[in-house]
DNA sequence: GTCTATAGCGGGATAGAC
DNA sequence: GTCTATCCCGCTATAGAC
C-alpha cells in the first residue's frame, strides 16, 4: 500500500508523458485514484507545487536507476544498452514520451521551478552518458567524433526526438533510430 | 499589407512553437494583432479549424523551402547546409522549436486533423533528406550505417531534440549536437 | 485525510449591432 | 470585417463539515 502522495505523483507522471503538464488537470488525477480535487489539494496545494515534487522525484528516480545500472553492469556497451532499455520501457509499455521532452517542449509555459528541475534531470542524463561514452572510447570499443559530452548530447537529443516521432508514427521508427546510433559507434574495422 | 487570414496564422505559429497549441488562446492572438477575439472567431471558427489550417500551411511552407533549397544547391552537402540553416533560423532569431516537436509532444491532445497534418510534415522533410543522403552516399561524399531513410529520421529526430534542448540548455547545445551529426558523415579517409 | 460546495478566473464560442 | 456583450464550461483553488 503506498501512500497518497506517492500514488498522485504516479498518476501525475503518467499523464504529464502523456499529454503534457497543462493538459492534465485535477480532476484527471481525481478520476484515476478514485478521490475528490480538494483532497489532491490537501496533498499537493497548488499545481505548481505538484509539477516541482514531479521534476525532484524523476530527478531522484534516475539517479537511483543510473547507479542501479552502473552497479550491475561493468562494460560501456552493456551499460549503454540498460539505459536504452529504460528508454525502449517508457515507448513500449506505456506509449509515452521522455520526461525532458515534455518539459522543454513546454519549456516556456511551466514554472520556474519545473524548468530547473528539468535542467537538473537532463544535466543528471547526459553527464551519465558522457562517462559511459568515455569509458567506451577509452577502451575502443565505441567510436564517435568530438568529445563525449557532445556525443552524449546527441544521443540524449536522438532519442528524446525519437520517442516523439515514435508516438506519432509508430515504434518502427524509434527502432531504427535506434539502429543508427548504435550502429554508428561500432567500430570500424 | 498581408491578409488577416495570414497574419493570424503568422502569430499563431509564432505562439505555437514558443508555448504550445494548449497553451496559447485566442486572447493572446487578439494582444498581438490588436484586434478582438470575436474577429479571430469570424477568419477561423473554432481553435480546431484554426489548428488545421496551421499545420496545412506548415506543408506548404516546408514543400516550397525544400523545392527552393533543390533549385538553388545541388550538392548533397549544400543542400544539407541549407537544411540546416533553416532549422538554425527556428532556434536563432525566434527562440522557438520545431513544428513537428510541438505537434508530437502534444499528440494526445490535438484534434485529429492536426495529427494528420503533424504526421505530413515530418513524413515530408524525412522524405527529402533521404534524398539528400542517398544522394550523398552514392557520390561518396557522406558515410553513415544502414539505410538513407533511417539516417534521415535519426537527424531530424536528433534536430528536434537538439531545439528543444537548446532552449532550456542554451544554443551551444544545438551547435554541439550538429556538429557530432556533420562530423559523423564526413566520409573517414 | 477526504468530503461537499463554491468562489473566481480564463478559455472557446455565439449573437447581434455597426 | 470588426466590434461589444455575453454564455457556458472547465480549471485551479479555498472553506468548512465530517
Amino acid at each position: 500500500m503506498t501512500d497518497r502522495k506517492t500514488q498522485i505523483l504516479d498518476a501525475a507522471a503518467e499523464l504529464l508523458q502523456s499529454r503534457s503538464f497543462t493538459s492534465f488537470s485535477y480532476h484527471d488525477l481525481s478520476e484515476q485514484l478514485g478521490i475528490r480535487k480538494a483532497s489532491i489539494h490537501y496533498h499537493f496545494a497548488t499545481k505548481e507545487v505538484l509539477g516541482v515534487a514531479l521534476t525532484e522525484r524523476y530527478l531522484s528516480d534516475y539517479t537511483t536507476s543510473l547507479h542501479e545500472i552502473d552497479r550491475n553492469h561493468h562494460d560501456p556497451w552493456s551499460r549503454f544498452e540498460a539505459y536504452v532499455a529504460m528508454v525502449k520501457d517508457v515507448l513500449h509499455t506505456r506509449k509515452n514520451i521522455c520526461p525532458t521532452g515534455c518539459l522543454q517542449a513546454e519549456y516556456n509555459v511551466i514554472p520556474a521551478g519545473m524548468q530547473q528541475g528539468a535542467s537538473a534531470v537532463y544535466r543528471l542524463i547526459q553527464g551519465w552518458l558522457t562517462m559511459v561514452l568515455a569509458d567506451g572510447r577509452e577502451q575502443g570499443v565505441m567510436e564517435f567524433p568530438g568529445m563525449p559530452k557532445d556525443q552524449a548530447s546527441l544521443i540524449h537529443a536522438a532519442f528524446q526526438g525519437a520517442l516523439q516521432i515514435a508516438r506519432a508514427e509508430g515504434p518502427k521508427q524509434f527502432n531504427a533510430i535506434l539502429r543508427q546510433i548504435r550502429d554508428g559507434m561500432k567500430p570500424k574495422a
